[in-house]
DNA sequence: GCATAAAGTGCATTAAAAGGCACTATTTAA
DNA sequence: TTAAATAGTGCCTTTTAATGCACTTTATGC
């Protein structure tokens, strides 16, 4: 999962669950500020401020093998 | 995915494939100063730290729905 | 249209991540 | 046990994430 998908996907699951970056920011702990500039793409965020709002939003962040060459 | 659930599956990871902390830093791109403290527990990596990790020991980070009362 | 809400940006501060280097501790193999 | 390899820590610097506040820009609804 790229970095722009996994901002994409709390974004749209944000917005899906109808909640406002604000009340998110609110709900996670994570500032307001911050969750601006993740959703709009900008910056590094660390692990802590993604689990946060992932957490938030009913999501959890995991690793798993990448699938190489899937030979489809 | 817990955070400490996280560091130990890329640890695991990087030693069941047998290379060292050095030799991950150096392909990964990572400080190997950053790979130690983030192995060792310490601190908050970024996610692009844990992606170009990842990345090379051939996983990558993924974002789902948590499992809420998996009512086993 | 206009007002309001929601999202995005600029600027500044604070805290902490990333990193190098040297040293210590621990593990591993001879 | 001893030496070498690997991992962990302390100290320090540079970069940047996290944050607040105020302002601009976009949606959204009436």
């Amino acid at each position: 999962m790229h970095f722009e998908e996994l901002i994409a996907t709390i974004k749209i699951r944000r917005q899906t669950m109808q909640v406002t970056q604000e009340t998110l920011a609110e709900l996670s702990g994570v500032g307001l500020r911050t969750l601006k500039q993740f959703e709009s793409g900008k910056g590094n965020p660390t692990l802590l401020t993604v689990q946060k709002l992932a957490d938030v939003l009913g999501m959890e962040l995991c690793l798993k093998l990448k699938n190489i060459t899937p030979d489809k």
